[in-house]
RNA sequence: GGCGACGUAGCCAAGUGGUAAGGCAGGGCUCUGCAAAAGCCUUAUUCGUCGGUUCGAGUCCGACCGUCGCCUCCA
C-alpha cells in the first residue's frame, strides 16, 4: 500500500516516495513565540504529527525539523524595524529573550499534552544566525538582492516562476489596492536582512556584512532546513496561510541559492474556524489549550475532534463539537480497556485502516473504521491488538486509559447501597446512590454487581 | 481590486459520476426494583438556489445567493 498525499505545489494527489529511502526529511513551520499558541495553531501541529506517524507506520525513518521563530517576524514590511518579539517584549516589560523562552516552553508543553511526537530537531532562529547570514550571502552572490535604507531585499522579479506555489497572479497583485510598495521594487519583494533602526539598540541584533540588524522572517526556514535536511528534502508542511507568502518566499530563496524547489511535497493544513471565521489573535476569538484544560477537557479530546475532520478542510470549532468528541473518546477508551489483553493484529482490519490513512490522511474515514471494528465479529483480544496499532497513528493513548481510582469513602457508600438493595430497601439504596453522585461518581448495576465510575 | 475555498441531517463531519461513512445529540427496544451505563435498532428520497451535460450528478459545467480565507503579521 502506498501513501498518497495532496501536494500543493502540483495541486495534485501524488504517491509518496522518499528521495532517499528509508529516510524521510520533514520540515514543519513552527510558531512565532511572541504569544501563546491557540488551538487553531495546534490543529496544524496535530496534522503534522499524524503525517509523521503515518510515515513511521510505513516503515520510514522520519527526520523531523521544526523551527521556533524567536526573531525577525515583522509586523509588516512597511514598519521601521520592530518585529513581533520586540514589540511583545516591550508591551510586557520582559526581555525578548525571556519572552521567547517562556512561550517556547509553553508551546512544547502544549504539544506534549496533545501527544504530538517531538521533532528530531528543534531549530531556533536565533541559534542559526550564521547559517542565515551565509544563505543571504549566497543569494546576494547569485544576484537576487538589492539594498534599501532599511535592509537587504530579495528581488522576486528575477525568478521566472516566483509565486508558483501559490499560483500568484503578479499582475493582479500590482493592481491590488492593498499592496504598499515603499522602497521595494516589486510588491512581492521581501527582506532577507533588516537593519537595526538608526540610533536604536535592539534587544536582538547581530553584526553582518551589510550592517547590524536581524534576519528577515523567511530566511530562517530556508537556512535551517538546508542545514538539517539538505537543500531538497521530502516534505514541507505548514498552515494554509503560508502558501502565498512565506512558503513562496522560502522557495524563492532556496531556488536562488541552490536551484531546488526546497521540498518534493508541500502540504498545507487548513484553518480551524470559529463561527465560520478564522481563529486569530487579532480577531480576539482565540482559545488556548490551557483554557480547555481549565474547563475540564482532556487535551486528547481536542485531538480527537481534529481527527474527525480532514486536514484540508476548515474545521468549525464549537464547545458542542468538543463535548461530542469527549463522549466519543471516552466511550472508545472504555471499550478498548474492556477488551483486556491484546491478541493478534487482524490484517484485514489493519489494511482497511491503512487504506484510509494512505488516502491523503483521511482520518475521518479512519475513525469510521475504528468504530466499525468495535462492532465487528473479531475477538476482543484481536480487536485490542488491532486498535492499538491504529493508535500508533491516531495518537489517542487508547491503550493507556485506566478507570479512575475510587476513594474508600465512595466504595463504602457503594457497599452500603449493595446491602440496602439486597435487603430490598429501595429508598435507602436510592439515597445512597444520590450521595455517590454528589461525590462525583456514578454507580451502575451489572450482572456481576455494582460498578463505580468517576463522572 | 486580484487570487482562492467552501455551502451535506439539530451539531461536528466523510464522500473516488452509479444511487448519502462515522461521531455527538434525539427516538425506540433490551437490561434494571427504579435508574444510570451499555448493547441493539432507528433518524437526510436528499446534498445553498436555478439551469445544463449524462442512461445516471452531492460529485462535472454555467449562473446566482450566502459564508470564509489569502493578498499586511498570523497555523
Amino acid at each position: 500500500m502506498t501513501l498518497h498525499l495532496y501536494d500543493t505545489y502540483t495541486r495534485s494527489l501524488r504517491a509518496f516516495e522518499p528521495l532517499k529511502p528509508p529516510e524521510v526529511g520533514l520540515y514543519t513551520c513552527g510558531p512565532t513565540v511572541y504569544d501563546y499558541a491557540h488551538i487553531g495553531n495546534l490543529r496544524t501541529y496535530i496534522f503534522a504529527d499524524v503525517l509523521k506517524r503515518a510515515l513511521t507506520l510505513h516503515g520510514y525513518r522520519v527526520k523531523h525539523v521544526m523551527n521556533i521563530t524567536d526573531v525577525g517576524h515583522l509586523l509588516s514590511d512597511g514598519d521601521l524595524g520592530e518585529d513581533r518579539m520586540e514589540m511583545a517584549a516591550r508591551m510586557r516589560g520582559e526581555s525578548a529573550w525571556d519572552l521567547a523562552e517562556r512561550y517556547t516552553q509553553a508551546f512544547m508543553a502544549d504539544l506534549e499534552r496533545l501527544n504530538v511526537v517531538e521533532p528530531t530537531v528543534w531549530a531556533r532562529a536565533t541559534d542559526h544566525i550564521e547559517e542565515q547570514i551565509d544563505m543571504v550571502k549566497c543569494i546576494e552572490e547569485k544576484g537576487f538582492t538589492y539594498r534599501t535604507d532599511d535592509g537587504i531585499y530579495f528581488d522576486t522579479s528575477k525568478l521566472d516562476d516566483y509565486g508558483y506555489l501559490g499560483r500568484l497572479d503578479l499582475a493582479g497583485l500590482q493592481a491590488g489596492a492593498r499592496v504598499r510598495l515603499g522602497e521595494k521594487r516589486n510588491p512581492t519583494d521581501f527582506a532577507l536582512w533588516k537593519f537595526s533602526p538608526e540610533g536604536q539598540q535592539r534587544q536582538m541584533e547581530w553584526d553582518s556584512p551589510w550592517g547590524t540588524g536581524f534576519p528577515g522572517w523567511h530566511i530562517e526556514c530556508s537556512a535551517m532546513s538546508a542545514k538539517y535536511l539538505g537543500p531538497y528534502f521530502d516534505i514541507h508542511c505548514g498552515g494554509e496561510d503560508h502558501i502565498n507568502v512565506h512558503h513562496s518566499n522560502e522557495i524563492a530563496q532556496t531556488q536562488a541559492c541552490y536551484g531546488t524547489r526546497l521540498a518534493n511535497f508541500w502540504l498545507h493544513a487548513y484553518f480551524l474556524q470559529v463561527d465560520s471565521g478564522r481563529m486569530g489573535k487579532s480577531v480576539g476569538n482565540f482559545i488556548r489549550l490551557q483554557q480547555l484544560i481549565d474547563r475540564g477537557y482532556d487535551p486528547l479530546a481536542y485531538r480527537y475532534l481534529c481527527l474527525g475532520a480532514h486536514y484540508r478542510s476548515h474545521l468549525t470549532f464549537s464547545w458542542d463539537a468538543l463535548d461530542g468528541a469527549v463522549t466519543a473518546l471516552d466511550r472508545l477508551r472504555e471499550t478498548v480497556y474492556g477488551w483486556g489483553t491484546p491478541g493478534e493484529v487482524d490484517e484485514s482490519w489493519f489494511d482497511q485502516f491503512v487504506a484510509q490513512v494512505d488516502d491523503d490522511l483521511n482520518m475521518p474515514r479512519a475513525l469510521a473504521v475504528v468504530w466499525d471494528l468495535t462492532r465487528s465479529d473479531l475477538s476482543d483480544a484481536d480487536k485490542k491488538a488491532t486498535v492499538l496499532r491504529y493508535d500508533e497513528v491516531l495518537g489517542l493513548k487508547l491503550g493507556e486509559w485506566r478507570p479512575a481510582e475510587v476513594p474508600a469513602e465512595v466504595l463504602d457508600l457503594v457497599r452500603r447501597r449493595d446491602d440496602a438493595r439486597a435487603a430490598r430497601q429501595w429508598a435507602e439504596a436510592d439515597e445512597l446512590r444520590d450521595e455517590i453522585m454528589e461525590a462525583g461518581y456514578e454507580v451502575r448495576d451489572t450482572p456481576d454487581g455494582a460498578v463505580v465510575r468517576k463522572l
